[in-house]
DNA sequence: TGACAACTATTGTCTAGGCAACTAAGATAT
DNA sequence: ATATCTTAGTTGCCTAGACAATAGTTGTCA
C-alpha cells in the first residue's frame, strides 16, 4: 500500500510516539531560547521581551486600544492592564481616553518610547539573525509556511 | 551582486523587519496553541500539559532524579520541587531517597501513574496528529531539521 | 582529619499571567 | 425612556515559574 508517506495518513501513533525528542519539545525550546536571548539583548534598556511585543504591536499597527492589543497578542485583559501600567510607569506609553467612546482607552507611544523603539527593533533583528545563521530566505519562508499550516489545522 | 538569497547574508535588517508577522510570532502562537490543546485534551484526567512533560520525561528516560529532570526540561529547581509536590499529591509519582547519594531524590511512577500514562500519550498523539494534518513525514522531518538548526545556532 | 568546594533539594520572595467579579459606558429593544 | 445586553477596562485572588538564600550531603585536597 505504501501509505507511509502519504500526506493523509496519521503521523504519530501511540506505539512509536517519543515525547522527549519530538516536535513539541523542539518548538518549546526554540521559542524559549528566542525569548531568553531577546530578554538578554533588551536588558540594558530595562525592557523585557514581553514588553517588546506590546510596544512593537503598538508601534507598527493601527490598533491603538488596549482590547485591540489583547486580541492581537492573545493576552488576558487583566494582564494587559498591568502590562500597560508597567509601560506607563516607564514612560514609554500613554493612556488616552477615547472621546468618542469613553470606555475605550487609546494608547500612544511617548516621545521617549518612540526614541527607544529603533533600538528594540535592532535588538530583535540581531537575535533573529543570530538564530537564523545559515538559513536561506527560501528556507525561512518554508519554515513559516509549515508553522502557518499547523495554525490553520487548529 | 545578487546576494539576496545567499545563505550567508543577514536575513533581516532594521528597515524591513516586521515584528508582528514574523517567525517569532508564529513560533509563539504554535507553541501556545499546542499547549492549550493538550491542556484541554488532558483536562478530564486532571493533568496539565506541564505535568505531562514531566511524567513523559520520567517514564521514557533513565533519568530518575529531580535534578536530572531539571536539566532535561530546563526547569528551575524550585519549580521542580513544587511540581513534584503536585504530582506526588495526585499519587502519580513517588519520592525515593537514593541510598547511595543521600542528597539525591529518585522519582518513580506509582502504579496509578503507570496506569494513566498510556492515556497521556494517547492525548498527545491526538493533538499532534490534529495539528499535523496534511503533513508528509518528510515535511515533518524537515521542520524538525529547521528547528534543530536554529538551536544549534544559539 | 578538617577545611573547602560542589551538588541536591527545599523554602521564601517576587513577578506575571489566567480567571472571575465588578464598574462604567455604549448599543439595542420594547 | 427604561430595561437589558454587550463591551472595555480594572481589581482581587490564585497559580506557577524565576531567583536567591539555605540546609544537608558528597567529594577533594592539604
Amino acid at each position: 500500500m505504501e501509505t507511509s508517506s502519504l500526506a493523509t495518513s496519521a503521523i504519530y501513533d501511540s506505539k512509536t510516539f517519543e515525547p522527549r525528542v519530538g516536535l513539541g519539545r523542539l518548538l518549546s525550546q526554540v521559542k524559549m531560547e528566542l525569548v531568553e536571548a531577546l530578554d538578554r539583548e533588551l536588558a540594558p534598556l530595562d525592557i523585557t521581551a514581553a514588553q517588546y511585543v506590546i510596544l512593537a504591536t503598538l508601534a507598527e499597527g493601527p490598533t491603538g486600544s488596549a482590547s485591540g492589543l489583547c486580541k492581537g497578542v492573545s493576552y488576558d485583559p487583566g494582564a494587559m492592564t498591568r502590562m500597560i501600567d508597567r509601560l506607563e510607569r516607564k514612560g514609554l506609553v500613554r493612556r488616552v481616553r477615547c472621546p468618542a467612546d469613553r470606555r475605550r482607552i487609546n494608547l500612544e507611544m511617548t516621545a521617549e518610547g518612540k526614541a527607544v523603539y529603533p533600538q528594540l527593533i535592532e535588538s530583535a533583528v540581531t537575535v533573529f539573525n543570530r538564530y537564523l545563521r545559515g538559513f536561506s530566505r527560501d528556507e525561512i519562508a518554508q519554515l513559516e509556511t509549515y508553522l502557518k499550516r499547523m495554525l490553520a489545522n487548529a
